[in-house]
DNA sequence: AATGAATGAGGATTCATTCAT
DNA sequence: GATGAATGAATCCTCATTCAT
């Protein structure tokens, strides 16, 4: 209604603290895009314009690269073990899901070769612990005398189907997923993602 | 019509059109090196650095940075299939050279993700024959009614053990690739170059 | 995911998003004296460096070499219009101050040839509304009858001056082009800078 | 990794002394072919590919870039004094050539601006003595009372001319010439090549 | 707390020029 | 005398990162 005719310093408006949380997010849900479409070596600053945010901002909330495909596989992560914590869940239904986001993501297969390229230790922990996690979780449903039960079959069994996944299209990287597990001999559920 | 300062210095000896073959190989060898060790985004003038030769004929002798890891690629193909050709060669030797060149090379490990990352149409379709030579090399010895046998098979299963191959050092990488056959079901011969 | 080796040593003062406007001009002025005295294909990073600034404010502001030449050219070409429009203004006074600007910059120079060379279609088509506007700003003020009434006249007769101005010196382009209006049989007012 | 391929050096024909003045014209013919696709700051490499000879025969013809530039106007000029020397030139039919060569080649165009960009000024002194060749041979045939005659009005308004000519084919590049020299107020022949 | 301009190092690429053969 | 490979300086351009506002 009212005009209040900027004189001259016109800046973008400033949500405040409120809108902190809000910009963590949609720069996660951006890079998430951008990476899926340009590959993690995507320029930072894409990933800040398409959350529509400046790249300071970026910078505040992850300290480097690295920090941001972390908390992008942060959520990943979280899927696959509420996957697992789900009442009823089969382990058949926890690599679906897990499957699903290595065919949906590019930054989740990054993460199995993070260790060939050094990288910073600390970023590269971070690392370990995600995929500790995602070990965990799938052990949670593991069923006693499983192939992939014994030690260290399991993530290496993931970590093939991974290099399995490559294709133009997620229909493609999902047949090579199902594929490299019937190969493997182990059964899979619904690739999808996990939805409460 | 602004000539560069012409320095007319000191310069650095130049060895004639004699080196050229062998400044290729040294750019080759460079870039395997440099590969391994900073992945397939390293800087093109680290290449040449190390090959001790001019930018310049790194782009004579490559057009672009596909070709280079090209070149590198060519000789490892190159190897499967000497081992594939080699008097009374079984499969599990030629599938020893080739899980050795996959350990030893970060750029093997890309050929076969080549084709997620959209690229230059050319070094694709050159990466795409690059990988049908290896089938090819290994289809040569694959006995009668081989568990790999099945059309795809073969090279999903390669493609699952390159997924497996990371580490910090070869010998990891080689024990990773060991236990990745070996969950498929697949025997290996030793694990080392083809040497005529 | 390699960084540049982050230098965090003693960074120029950085006078934040005030000084872009006037980074912005500076830029300009700098383009136009380097220009002068090394032509249109100077290296841009001199033209940084005239001004003051980095190299990527002028990426900034300017997408490409041409887009700095048609800032250069713009404001030339508003001079002429303003002169065109001042009050009282006389056609060879506008011919003055258009020719003033001739002898002046190389790039107002380049943009009568600008067609010859093919070029960023854009550009180019940039360059063709600046030549026009040239010509509206001229045919504000053109007599009734002048002999460069006739349709094409006018700018081929402001190509043929341009032609004309070459010289060591300002001076000396200075009399190249008033003999050549002369030689046209066109009176030219005094040769200046439009000045409010 | 290198292939015998050759059995011994194999080295391209040496034609001998004979074919050393057959270079020098295949250069410059190259040369302005090069020229007119792609300006006078084509990369000599590409003259010397189109003339079939290596980079060291055109250094060993020229010493360096303005060189080139200057033999081939050499032979434009030398046309001028032909059609000027002919058998019953009048002057509207030198200028015909004249004005042929200038819609032809861009380097002649850069004749008539060579001063303004600081050079050589060997190269410099070099261009001079072609334009004054030029304005001797159009003054052999230059009517008593004509137009052009004071002193200098004459070069300055092949300048003039020059400057109308550009667009993006020859024939109008041609249209625009005649359209200026009307413009002038002076006759000109057909426009077109000498032929003796 | 957010914005986005500024900085400049780094990497890609081109090309003039030299020189071994 | 010719060839064309080698050299590397120069330039373009991109982006990670900082910081004034």
């Amino acid at each position: 209604m009212t005009q209040p005719l900027t004189p001259a310093e016109r800046r973008p408006p400033n949500h405040g603290p409120k809108a902190a949380a809000r910009n963590r997010d949609a720069l996660i849900v951006a890079a998430r895009e951008i990476y899926a479409a340009h590959g993690l070596d995507a320029p930072l600053s894409a990933i800040a314009r398409r959350a529509g945010v400046g790249q300071g901002v970026l910078y505040r909330h992850f300290p480097d690269r690295a920090a941001v495909a972390i908390a992008v596989l942060d959520e990943n992560v979280r899927q696959v073990e509420q996957a697992a914590s789900a009442e009823g869940a089969r382990f058949p239904d926890v690599l679906g899901v897990l499957t699903w986001h290595l065919t949906e993501s590019a930054a989740f297969l990054g993460l199995l070769h993070a260790d060939g390229a050094a990288g910073h230790s600390e970023a590269l922990a971070h690392a370990l612990v995600l995929s500790d996690r995602v070990g965990s979780a799938l052990r949670q449903r593991l069923p006693e005398g499983h192939r992939l039960g014994p030690s260290d079959d399991l993530m290496l069994a993931v970590a093939m189907v991974s290099g399995a996944v490559s294709g133009p299209t997620r229909e493609v990287r999902e047949l090579r997923a199902k594929a490299a597990w019937r190969l493997l001999g182990v059964e899979v559920g619904p690739v999808r993602p996990f939805e409460g």
